[in-house]
RNA sequence: GGCGGAGUAGCUCAGUUGGUUAGAGCAGCGGAAUCAUAAUCCGCGUGUCGGGAGUUCAAAUCUCUCCUCCGCUACCA
């Protein structure tokens, strides 16, 4: 049975991990967990591009090694995901043997089939730079000694592959997504695609994997790096164990590298004779506004920051909730504070709190018996698309959905009075509460891929054993712990 | 310049193939309740659906035009 296979692009080690590093990895999380929860295995990769030309000169800064550069920045992206409970599956760096390897076999295979050959580049190159620019950086006046040079490289003809791209990108739907991105891809594939130079030579730039057909030259870092994506499956190394994963589902990308996704990587696939992934899915950025953040919590300055504060959880929260999947989103403490105390605290927190509060103290902390199991709760939930909302990548949708139904119990509770109910007709009052902290269960079990520590606290607090979505598996009988307030206000 | 997208309540956004008095959350106002993290629940919107014109019995939804904002226009990573 194939695994669901989702991809983060691999980060360039030449940057700290930051904001935009951290929400594409916890997204492809939380979608790596709601698979697990609602469907299939998944299979979620990550992992650190390392080779090219600004790795090579940011060691060179440090006076170390390239190799030992790299790893020396891994641990800040290794220690980040630990710290946001990120749960990959394999972590993949292009300096590993085993990606070396496929690279190698790949551009051999490329090879092989006709689709590399040797041609003279010509283009802008910045002396101080020590790289070619593009006419853009060249226009930009910042690269003053440019001067115009000739290079024997090797192409990869991606020419051949382009009315082939756009017939794909047409007829696959959901191919690149959103619309809006697809719509761009296909305007730039109206003009004519020339071929990609995917080597450089050692002279010039060593960091890099050897193109295995000529030791002079090393291996542009964008046709290395995106190979990631079928080595860690062991493409060419193992067929059964590839094919359990590829093709990918969605390799989740940022809109700053669309082109290369869905340009480059496809052709690349195309001439290996691999099935293209299906679903490309470019993705917003965070936005910040820096007047309103100073204003409210002093000099924040990044969400990250708000993990030590406030909890992993509550950030992963805020981070899938309030971006719509393709568009921008604006990051700010006054927004973020809104989110929690309105949703988290007020809302679900509290609801936990008058829940297990009234079992502990008129049922002995003992969760009552259940009578029906059909009642305006147990109908209410089967509203909830979980797939629905997967399948199109609306996970704000997904969040808005739970979270109306964590207010229908709240509703619920008022609706019925259980503290009053309780004086008169206690098996009903019990009965109120168990329909209660039943829906309260399954909302938090589905809240779960979001805020995994904090909805195994709730589950907790309610004497929940079970994960299941289905009515009914919280266990009457069961005892329950004190309260304690799972997301305490914040109070400015 | 070319191609594409967007402009709906104070804010963030929903509005499927045109059809009852245009919706949600947050914020605001009023009330109820008091089990709960002063949390919750109920009620309250005279929004020119960017402007204008057109098609239609009927348009936020289709056509044209204008205005504003944004994205893409590759071989840096």
């Amino acid at each position: 049975m194939k695994s669901y296979y989702i991809t983060t692009p691999i980060y360039y080690v030449n940057d700290k991990p930051h904001i935009g590093h951290a929400y594409t990895t916890i997204l492809a999380d939380t979608l790596a967990r709601f698979q697990r929860l609602v469907e299939q295995e998944s299979f979620f990769l990550t992992g650190l591009d390392e080779h090219g030309l600004k790795v090579q000169q940011a060691a060179e800064k440090n006076g170390m090694s390239a190799k030992d550069h790299c790893d020396k920045m891994a641990p800040a992206f290794l220690e980040l995901w630990d710290k946001l409970n990120i749960q990959y599956s394999d972590f993949i760096r292009t300096t590993e043997d085993r990606h070396v390897k496929i690279v190698q076999n790949v551009l051999n295979e490329v090879h092989e089939n006709g689709d590399i050959y040797q041609d003279e580049y010509e283009g802008w190159y910045s002396v101080a730079e020590e790289r070619f620019i593009t006419d853009k950086e060249l226009d930009s006046g910042l690269f003053r000694e440019a001067k115009k040079i000739k290079e024997r490289n090797y192409f990869f003809k991606m020419s051949k592959y382009q009315d082939a791209l756009i017939e794909k990108i047409e007829k696959n739907e959901n191919f690149i997504q959103p619309t809006t991105r697809k719509n761009e891809v296909l305007g730039f594939l109206k003009q004519d695609l020339s071929d990609l130079c995917i080597s450089r030579p050692k002279s010039r730039l060593e960091w890099g994997i050897e193109i295995p057909f000529d030791k002079d030259y090393v291996t542009y870092v964008w046709f290395d790096a995106l190979i990631n994506y079928i080595s860690a499956p062991k493409y060419s190394e193992d067929d059964n164990h590839f094919k359990q994963f590829w093709p990918a589902d969605v390799h989740l990308i940022g809109k700053d590298i669309l082109t290369t996704h869905s340009v480059y990587w496809s052709t690349m696939l195309m001439s290996l004779n691999i099935p293209l992934p299906k679903t490309i899915f470019a993705h917003g950025w965070w936005l910040t506004d820096e007047k309103k953040m100073s204003k409210s919590l002093g000099n924040v300055v990044s969400p990250l920051t708000l993990v030590d504060k406030f909890g992993v959880d509550a950030v992963r929260y805020y981070l899938m909730s309030e971006m719509v999947l393709g568009s921008d989103a604006t990051f700010s403490m006054e927004s973020f504070i809104k989110r929690y105390n309105s949703d988290l605290a007020n809302d679900l927190g509290n609801l936990v709190s008058r829940v297990s509060t009234l079992i502990n103290r008129n049922f002995d902390s003992t969760i009552p018996l259940s009578k029906d199991s059909n009642n305006d709760l147990s109908n209410e939930i089967s509203n909830i698309n979980i797939k629905d909302k997967l399948d199109n990548f609306q996970m704000d949708r997904l969040i808005q959905n739970i979270m109306d139904f964590v207010r229908s119990i709240n509703g619920y509770m008022e609706k019925n009075q259980p503290w009053k109910l309780v004086k008169e007709d206690k098996k009903l009052a019990g009965n109120v509460l168990y329909n209660a902290a039943e829906s309260l269960r399954i909302a938090t079990v589905m809240l779960s891929p979001i805020m995994p520590e904090k909805c195994k606290e709730i589950l907790n607090a309610l004497g929940a054993t079970s994960s299941s979505l289905d009515w009914g598996n919280l266990k009457s009988g069961e005892k329950i712990p004190e309260s304690n307030p799972i997301f305490p206000r914040i109070i400015e």
